[in-house]
DNA sequence: CCTTTCACG
DNA sequence: CGTGCAAGG
């Protein structure tokens, strides 16, 4: 647009936020996803904003006590031919995961790994959910201050650090901007940076930011909200993209607007006014192996939608 | 039954919590119920368990999407022919009482009159609605220490008092029984004395105490149980009816078992187990008046039934 | 078990 | 709006 000519064209003292790489183009559909690959490695990640209530609508909606359907979610990834199933916002406590695994029926031979919030209960908490068993696994990032909330869980394969974050939410009136911004994302970068000096990192989950105007509804009106502020999009791009991890959604598709979050207020869904928080990164070094990064903006059951990667082997 | 006789024959030092009047009959029906009046005045009364909640539940049954029917509580009072609806339990705080009245859609020409709590909110909370426009109406019993939890709303009417009051529970533990018994429990019965000796008084609500072992459907196991304790019996016994008030319901079937309670854990409701919580009182002068005093142990949308009044004109 | 408030999103 | 928790019953 000639807007965005205009404004790029006369250099400003005033530091400009992250701005679309591309010209807003049109709206990404499933339909735009480049054939299948006959081998790959495909990994699923959701936050499902409560995973007891998430499998409480999957029972209800196969009882036809709900209008939509809703996916168990390891029916959907075997749909989806997903091998790992990354979750965030589970909101378990740790007496309840292992009731939580009864209820997902997880097949034999998978692993799970959970990481529930120790300061809150029943707030944050994150899980990963792999048919084969990781090398390693870890939870949080090592330090102290940051790991009380379950955000972070970390599966070594063979090629790559597998790291599945649920990042603190700036918080009604801002009130954990500076938490978020100068604290938790400067050393989640640094846990990142530690990991990829030894692997390649694929790094998935609700990163609580939309890098840019093509990724919310409704940019101008957003500016002071929690997940679009200047200060958390920069820090996006400097700590991470700047860092070289590679935002896979938007390198595929460098002008789409998709999202993967519509709050449940003001049927925000149903009139697609969403926000694209939820993210697949990788390491530069596995750029070249991602074929396909995807939404499934279809999928209900929590405000956000399932997003899947798929590697080429 | 031989065992209560022999018990009777042999009197003990031990005081002997309140006991039957009279052996346990046959389990009450609404089958039992005197044939109609050509003429009367009907009140009803039920604790809600929360008013919202229960008119939610009343669309979600006119919806199907639930099973069982639960009617709206002013359709009750019309198939009842009740010109007064006493509701406990309401929960409701005093800003949601327009919404409510309107989601109530109650009838031109009814009057509604609300007491909430103030101490906490959503708790406790007491109303009257009445075709009929009272002469007076009151809420609380004039007493600080007691009218914090919006237990108690009188009405005026030409040849009656009419109290609807939420009586304390003694609670877990029975940690607020003292409270309840020494404090409550003779400050409302001095409070019912008062007015009677200006006109006879009809009191209703849940009173919290199954006064005999006729009333809950396992004696026995609750003697430590709020509710049942010999201490909240003994108070009842001694208060209200040794004050005269008459136990409509015992006075009309002396041996009929009959609950208006069950617990919402461990399907109380389905198995019959049980409790007669609920009451019409009457002083002794109006006695004569009473009709029908009886349940409706089928109605549902709350973990009370409703139980209504006849009084000939 | 069920409903209320509350904190968080 | 919806989740999970706590208190109350």
């Amino acid at each position: 647009g000639s807007k965005t000519a205009g404004k790029a064209a006369k250099p400003k003292a005033k530091r400009a936020p992250a701005k679309p790489k591309a010209p807003a183009g049109p709206a990404w559909e499933p339909s735009m996803r480049p054939p299948p690959l006959g081998e790959d490695a495909r990994i699923l990640s959701w936050n499902v904003a409560g995973l007891r209530a998430l499998l409480k609508k999957v029972k209800e909606a196969a009882e036809g006590k709900r209008e939509e359907h809703i996916p168990h979610p390891l029916a959907l990834a075997e749909q989806e031919r997903a091998d790992v199933l990354c979750l965030q916002e589970i909101k378990l406590q740790d007496e309840h995961c292992s009731d939580a695994l009864k209820e997902l029926r997880l097949p034999d031979g998978w692993h799970a790994t959970w990481n529930c919030s120790q300061n809150k209960k029943g707030y944050s908490g994150t899980a990963i959910l792999s048919r084969e068993e990781p090398l390693s696994v870890s939870c949080g990032i090592g330090m102290e201050d940051h790991d009380g909330e379950g955000r972070v869980v970390t599966a070594e394969f063979p090629d790559f650090f597998l790291v599945n974050c649920y990042v603190p939410n700036s918080g009604e009136g801002l009130k954990r901007l500076d938490y978020r911004v100068n604290q938790w994302d400067k050393e989640f970068a640094a846990y990142l940076k530690g990991l990829e000096a030894r692997k390649p990192v694929v790094l998935t989950g609700d990163l609580n930011v939309a890098p840019t105007e093509l990724d919310i509804h409704n940019p101008k009106g957003n500016l002071k909200s929690a997940g679009f502020t200047p200060e958390e999009r920069a820090s996006f791009q400097a700590n991470l993209l700047g860092a070289g991890f590679v935002d896979c959604f938007r390198a595929q598709y460098p002008g789409a607007v998709a999202y993967t979050y519509w709050g449940y207020r003001f049927n925000a869904r149903a009139n697609n006014k969403g926000w694209r928080l939820d993210h697949f990164l990788v390491s530069s070094a596995l750029a070249p192996r991602v074929h396909d990064c995807y939404h499934l903006p279809h999928v209900m059951g929590s405000d956000h939608c399932p997003l899947g990667l798929v590697l080429k082997l």
